[in-house]
DNA sequence: ACACCTTCGTTCGAATTTGAACAATAGGAG
DNA sequence: CTCCTATTGTTCAAATTCGAACGAAGGTGT
């Protein structure tokens, strides 16, 4: 019975480069834990976002990321790799957004493939509503479960392992 | 320009009880590096897991759930409780997998509402072959960049995260 | 100027996901 | 036993997701 687990019935000797080096207790906690948690979160999120403000989570991460770079707008391909979605998944999204008049999109001076998302007057106003409730879930629910300590692992640890998974994918 | 950062233009003062509690710098890149982690993760897990053995990530979550309990078998709400997905997710998946003979349905003995989802020999063996490349990934991605201690962290905050979002999921 | 390889954003079809509605049953109070 | 409420798994329509294929440009080397 292999999983993402502890060895099963691994040989307890030397490990033969065929079986792999499977999770140890603690590993596996961690693996387990780290993908209960996001999958719980992100439902939750899901749900309140939803509720308040009838956006996805993913429509309003797209509104943040606007709302942070500069002049509010963002190539579509440079948010796409920001947000961690597939192109054509950031166009729908896009398109949703328009039609409810949160961003709007603008041609690219330099080239002419290119179209910026750019964050409307609406969008932001949507934005400014919406993130109280966010914030104070995530604060309620993540951020203040944990101590100082655990938030600053927390941050290094994973923005080392975001750093790696970019590099990679890079290639 | 809210977001779920750090205060916009919040008044440095004192903070109203109307302004919430935005998430300072480091509590920012915890939260960020957190969900950037969760989603790069995933999608490499995807790819990984459908390039080498056929299955979707959340396939491969059911088997290993499967696998791990007693009997390979497990009802319907409290597998779909166990990987945090829509009841109605696990019955369209279950289904998949059993259009490819890796899982089997059994009626419950004691609950004629209840239905068993079970782990073939043929779920089994699929299992055995996809976690080796499976696990290599974490191990290599996650697990393996990070230190015991940061290991133990996450494993321990995470845990925590997630104990108190079942227990408001309860509610 | 000309090929050649990349990059850009969109479109397309297929697969997946979700919540709400449902029918059937379980379980408890009276 | 009987009524009432909670639970179980499925079905349904709608929304979202992805990768592959595209057409259109950019950029480079010759």
């Amino acid at each position: 019975m292999p999983s993402t687990s502890s060895a099963p019935s691994a040989p307890p000797s030397a490990a033969s480069s065929r079986e792999p080096r499977w999770l140890d207790e603690e590993e596996m906690a961690a693996w387990r834990s780290f993908v209960t948690a996001s999958n719980l979160l992100n439902r939750r999120l899901e749900r309140q976002l939803k509720e308040e403000s009838g956006l996805s989570h993913t429509q309003y991460e797209i509104l943040v990321h606007l709302s942070a770079a500069p002049a509010g707008s963002l190539r579509m391909t440079e948010l796409a790799d920001r947000l961690v979605t597939s192109k054509s998944g950031l166009t729908y999204q896009v398109t949703q957004l328009e039609k409810m008049g949160l961003v709007g999109r603008r041609s690219c001076p330099s080239d002419v493939r290119g179209v910026f998302a750019e964050l409307t007057e609406q969008g932001d106003e949507m934005l400014r509503e919406a993130a109280p409730g966010h914030v104070a879930l995530v604060r309620e629910l993540l951020i203040d479960v944990l101590t100082r300590e655990q938030l600053a692992v927390l941050a290094d640890g994973l923005g080392q392992v975001s750093a790696r998974l970019r590099l990679d994918d890079a290639l």
